[in-house]
DNA sequence: ATGAAAGCGCTAACAT
DNA sequence: ATGTTAGCGCTTTCAT
């Protein structure tokens, strides 16, 4: 283990531990002789500062966290995370800043672990993945002073976040699906104590809207982002006669699809179904899967980004940052017309 | 933000700075009266000890690493991290300890960020992520005289790690396959540069041997984890007239069913298709998945337990635990007979 | 059972 | 440009 501390590398060098200090963290005023020299023994013998002590004695600790509520369960089974955290830890590599995950599996866990993740100082700043409609915890955030960004549009609008573009994607499918001549088109929507279930649900209205058509309830079922969702959600729809679904996420079409193929409906012949996320498994469904593809990974990283920034420019004013969908067409919608 | 010190509590409940930090480490020698006005007074203010001077005045930092080595990359698209970190973090929460995570997205950076995780003593012990054969991972932590625990067994027999039974779980598959009247049992591997690609392969070998039959190696091809791999794995294979083939994943069963689909090919009415790992999607594969389900997230827990039995109780000897594996029978093994 | 005091290894203000 | 010094907030002997 290592017990190499600053005054040991001072020693070596033949310098004060000041300016030891100097050379690592890149203040000027040390001559560059000197500097070189005390970088050497540093390399040489693979000094690395003492986290603890630094973060005891400046003010960063050069953690960020990443908080996942209790309420995003339902999609941890999906790649969605993997994607983000790799795209987290990406910039937290590239910052240098280290990633501190608390995934939270109760709302009683939430309570109980929310107090050490703010109060302990242990975080710079912190990164929160989709919050429900009416979640405490951003409030609780903006009380404590803790810098933060949302992954997803959070229902306060002082907060800074990164979410994708839900409207545009989901107005796309939507006016895709009008062009392509489809006349019932349906939606499974997601849950509507989300955002980006209601911006998706909205882009569907909209796109209908703005061609006069006018919306038919029946055609419309909430969903909940689950497989199982999905596959419910097509039940309901299926005596309302759709001929084309855009079901807003490729997990709730898979489970769509699954349906489909229980009534012996054929994709996209009898009905289309458009999904949302372009999830690795959308490129392989039979037939391959029409989606709107959003840069989860991107989104990250952008978050990490912003987060820093706001830990080193203060938080005013709000950064908001839509990231670009991209539609993909595939099979699905495409029946020969 | 949180300005509580030590001092502050002792001042507010009349006692020294000493007695608090008793309270707080349930320390013995306090008188209960004493004991229970502290913590009232820490209960009333949110007082949460500063994690920082905790971990520099004492000897642990409280935090756990999860390390996921680049060549896991991989495997990241599929849902098995999720899992794995939900076991992690879970047990990470039950046991009072943060859960730090490295994500390495190049050997280069792994090499950059050992340094970091290791030498700063930030974290108490980490949590490998399923290291390839050769990995020189291991060797340096054993150096570095870090607490660790693998997921998945390595290829060095003096590390403590958790892993499912390959061996058991693949030939329990092979041998029902037998049983059921197969006799042209293919397989597609996992890479023969993990450690659970090998024994996955050894209880096909194995089972078959156990009955009699000589392996035939046009049934084998090395596949590598991928959904990519399982669809050109089975291509491979397909001239060989297998009845039957274990795909030594789901992911890869999926790639698999994929080719077939494209060959004309029914399963299992021409030919049986077994997979491992029981994802989510497995349920509800065209027709379901049978497969073999392991306790990812209670590998996880598991791993978290051990690496604390070690950090609080010495490494020695190397814990070795192996996860039970679950036989799921559903319809791709079963065609009429 | 409790308090006083000495660090843990670093940063940063201050002095030179 | 460099060294001296005073903490950061806690744990942990050592006294009492």
């Amino acid at each position: 283990m290592n017990r190499l501390t600053l005054e040991e590398i001072a020693r070596l060098s033949g310098v004060s531990r000041s300016t030891v200090s100097r050379v690592i963290n890149d203040h000027p005023n040390v001559k560059p002789i000197v500097r070189e020299r005390v970088q050497q023994v540093v390399q040489e013998t693979g000094y690395q500062p003492n986290q603890a002590a630094r973060t005891l004695a400046g003010r960063r600790s050069g953690f960020l966290g990443l908080f996942i509520p209790s309420s995003v369960k339902v999609i941890f089974d999906d790649p969605y995370f993997p994607r983000l955290i790799q795209g987290i830890s990406k910039a937290c590599n590239d910052n240098d800043y280290t990633m501190v995950l608390f995934v939270l599996h109760s709302p009683e866990e939430e309570e109980r672990l929310y107090p050490k993740l703010v109060r302990t100082q242990l975080v710079d700043g912190v990164v929160i993945a989709h919050t429900q409609v009416g979640d405490r915890l951003i409030p609780k955030l903006v009380a404590d002073n803790i810098p933060f960004v949302v992954i997803g549009q959070p229902d306060v609008d002082t907060a800074s976040y990164v979410d994708t573009d839900n409207l545009v994607g989901s107005y796309a499918v939507v006016a895709h699906l009008v062009r392509r001549g489809y006349k019932r088109i349906a939606t499974i929507t997601g849950p509507m104590t989300t955002v980006s279930g209601q911006n998706r649900r909205q882009g569907y209205n909209k796109a209908l809207h703005d061609r006069g058509i006018s919306i038919d309830d029946s055609l419309v079922v909430e969903g909940d982002y689950t497989e199982e969702g999905g596959y419910s959600g097509m039940l309901t729809l299926l005596p309302a006669n759709p001929d084309a679904v855009f079901v807003a996420s490729d997990t709730m079409a898979l489970g769509a699809m699954r349906a489909l193929r229980g009534a012996d409906k054929r994709v996209p012949a009898d009905i289309a179904i458009v999904g949302f996320d372009d999830l690795p498994s959308a490129a392989i469904t039979e037939p391959p899967l029409t989606t709107v593809r959003q840069p989860i990974q991107r989104a990250g990283i952008q978050a990490v980004e912003t987060l820093i920034d706001i830990i080193e420019n203060g938080p005013l004013p709000p950064r908001r940052i839509i990231m670009p969908t991209e539609f993909v067409i595939r099979e699905t919608s495409e029946r020969a017309s």
